[in-house]
DNA sequence: TGACAATTTCGAGGAACGTCGTACTATGGA
DNA sequence: TCCATAGTACGACGTTCCTCGAAATTGTCA
């Protein structure tokens, strides 16, 4: 009944504020390189549910939040369903070669 | 005079042995970072003693040692003095553009 | 309205990590 | 031979991190 959407407002990091730090410890995972390379495949907004990992889906909430505050990744909010995308343009733009270099890792 | 170097062997990874999952955690931290640029930089083999860390030694021996571990330093003794550089090579053939994505972040 | 599906929040357990101080080994020079 | 120097090995301590289950929130559809 309360308008408190008690969601959290989807907050991203604008490209100024990322850091490699950040985005080195987020990428520094087995599952969340797993999400980062089926978004990379997929090229085109992925739901929670339609990743594969291999953990609860409370962890996975878990690892697209760091993911997201990292500014990896971006989601969109459409009804009960979040949309998730990899900000390759942000990551290029700021650390040239790495996104890429990370996916060219054999397996 | 006994000829047993008690001294680990300096065992680094082959190429083929190295994951980009290994390298994004050994780069994951600001201290190891700080090394990595500090070789990068420095286009030289620099000591143990010739990094500027905000950490003791003891910490210093374990950061270069998941850093030696991951394959993204080479360790060569000379005498009582270990002198590092980073295996750039490596790291272009493995992951192209990654080392020149983390190091083109700015600070 | 009521049930269901998609995801998040909370709290807790356990493992991994960064840090330090102390003790130790090995090399080189006075 | 003795001492200083360079670096490592070993615990130990506190913190961060990954994981889960249970409960809660929100939107959709009948």
């Amino acid at each position: 009944m309360a308008a408190t959407t008690h969601l959290t407002p989807l907050v991203h990091p604008e490209r100024d504020e990322m850091t490699v730090e950040a985005v080195l410890r987020a990428l520094a995972d087995p599952v969340r390189l797993a999400i980062v390379r089926q978004l990379a495949r997929s090229e085109a907004e992925v739901s929670c549910g339609g990743l594969e990992v291999p953990v609860t889906k409370s962890t996975l909430t878990h690892h697209l939040g760091i993911l997201r505050t990292a500014g990896v990744i971006a989601g969109r909010q459409d009804g009960t369903t979040r949309f998730n995308s990899l900000r390759r343009n942000d990551l290029d733009e700021l650390f040239p070669g790495l996104l890429d270099g990370v996916l060219a890792a054999r397996r």
